[in-house]
DNA sequence: TCATAAGCGAGACGGTACGTCAGGTCTTCCA
DNA sequence: TGGAAGACCTGACGTACCGTCTCGCTTATGA
């Protein structure tokens, strides 16, 4: 079959385990280094790898960091505490707590001021962290809706818009709080953030505001 | 006298132009090349000066871009366009327009990135631009309670909290929506933010609410 | 028996042909891009085969060479010109015309310069080169003998010393001239050439020396 | 003015003990590893010198082993031992005792190798190393004649060839000796050398010859 | 006839050195 | 004494080959 022709290729096959150790390797270094002193030969003899071999597989520095950045977020769960300031309340801390750790914090800003000038790396981004954490919004949007915290679904294109405008809204935030103004996303912090968002967004639908505002008033 | 002696000291005197062809020189440098690529040494002969002239008055990269960036960021004004959506709309909309230029775009995101391993750095970043462009939040805050568009000014401690609050959900989600969703901060995406941040505030305080409720549903 | 096992060993048999393009691919590779810059994997390339296949049959670089350059001078032929001073000048003549082959310049001097710290190197050298084209001096010097322009045989050491004498002073010029001095071993240079060493030659000998000088003299 | 000017320019000068210190490092170098496993990075690590200063002074390798091994042959000196035949021996033993040391054996014909496809170096060579020990021809002749054992100076041109063509069978007899047939150069062999090379030269000019053959047949 | 065994192509692997580049320091001369 | 010029040491860069290895496949012999 053409298929197996092309999946068992003549050749000795790439290791498999070499990605995750050197995805390992490289959060390692940025605990340890940070993004600017983190250099591919220490993150190749990390991984017990050549550098070669680090080379094949990522084309440098910047994506690399992308791939062990992302797995970071893949952590996050949506958690279900009874109702949606709760929800978002306990994802924000988790979104905050992973800010926190150096290996995140170095290198998602990093790979950013990266993007600035590289439309493929942007794209990667894209791709491997915001694209694929969005799932969180629509997620936690469907599960209040179910519970009547909020509207039915407006039409599609509005609610693709209104997602990415939340998910910039609340990713942004905990980002700036954490690394530029350089504060702690405690809980008292995140406790006014998901008032003021959640206020904004019931009352943003024609319907379902007053009762949930009732509710956040008893807060 | 002493202080003579401290500012007329032996010697030949330090350029006075000097700082001002660096730091324009750094931002050249920044849109032509991007912080990775740009190199002291090109911003020295950019500049028309020795490497060593600017050793002498910065650490390394990371100081001296800070300050070229900071720059930027003095030229944001608070408009008056007659409501507190309006302004906000409009400082947004400024903010964003600063963020697409490239000397802004990659070199922002990359101290930030670097200030994470480095509290001096951190500290410099919030003294040269968060701390300083707070003025915004304070001054319209300060213009929408003149015009009765929010309760009187709390308890100094709970303001101060507010403030900063607002600060990183305004700045974070411009920041977010332009360099990390890597989408443009458009009038349609201000005005959905601005509506949402506002009905939040507004919502917030015990008193201020229905009028601005009101006011918003007409938009 | 036991040679026919260990000649005719079980499994696939060595393919007769690879040899052959191994060593015609070696020699195109010398003359395209010299010695530095052959690579044993352009070499496999080349002769469309792969690179174990290379390595299962020299060790590496060095001896690969050494037999790509060794069947050069097999194309050495004593010419019969009716005498000695002649038949000289014919095979200098052909000597020069292989050192000005560009896969003869820099592959013979490459290996020589190995070899000066690989003892196993020296020796194959010697066998599959320089003692290999001796026969020329013993084929020259007999077919003088049986002309009469040479002495009779003196003891067989001493004829193996003055054979090897010869040789050294032959070949060490032509590659002297040609290679390090980087001049045109032309029909004024080896008749100069000749006539200073066939002088010595027949001097040497107690009693053919004055009739070959008389010849001589008239060139 | 101007030579001041260009001479004394700004900026540091370059270090007048480096060079030194890398061209003995270099020698070093090529006693323990040779030509092949010799590094630059070696070298500069030998020389106490960075890598960057070794490059901005000598393009590669080839260029700072030509002048490494030039120097060795300085050394050279025509003794004075009363006779030409003497000379000759006194200065071939010379010749094939730096011959023998390690520095010179690869590093020679390594950079020979190489020059056959490099017309620079094969230049820097003949300027550095051929034509600086042509000298001991001229002045080995010179004073033959002086001493009567050889005929007066012929044409210039004639006198031109004649020098060259005896430092290619002096110096090439040797190096194949030594090099290539890798067998030593000890005295049995030069006393055979110098007595044919000498007769040929003798018989080789109209008057001097006689004489000269007389005095050799006794040794 | 079919298992056994070696050769073969492809290509990934751990290494080593390459030659270049930027960082930050230093040494010189000039203003 | 400040500044321009530029040489210096350090260390990382990304690339090129090295010689080895692991694959799946082919081609022989010999039980």
């Amino acid at each position: 079959m053409q298929s197996r022709t092309r999946s068992t290729r003549a050749g000795r096959p790439r290791s498999a385990t070499a990605d995750a150790a050197i995805l390992a390797a490289t959060r390692a270094a940025l605990v340890e280094l940070g993004w600017s002193r983190l250099t591919l030969g220490d993150v190749a003899t990390r991984a017990g790898v050549a550098k070669t071999t680090l080379y094949r597989r990522w084309a440098g520095k910047n994506e690399l960091v992308v791939d062990a950045v992302a797995e970071l977020f893949d952590e996050l769960r949506l958690p279900d505490h009874g109702s949606l300031a709760a929800d978002i309340e306990g994802v924000v801390l988790q979104f905050a707590a992973i800010l926190d750790r150096p290996e995140a914090r170095s290198g998602l800003m990093a790979v950013v001021a990266e993007s600035t000038r590289d439309e493929a790396l942007r794209e990667r981004i894209r791709t491997s962290i915001v694209d694929r954490q969005k799932r969180l919004v629509l997620e936690g949007r469907a599960r209040a809706r179910s519970r009547g915290e909020l509207p039915p679904e407006p039409a599609p294109e509005e609610a693709a818009r209104t997602a990415d405008l939340i998910f910039d809204m609340v990713a942004g935030a905990v980002v700036h709080r954490t690394l530029i103004s350089a504060e702690p996303a405690d809980e008292q912090w995140v406790r006014g953030f998901t008032r003021i968002l959640l206020t904004g967004l019931a009352a943003h639908s024609p319907s379902g505001g007053p009762s949930l505002l009732e509710e956040l008033g008893g807060i």
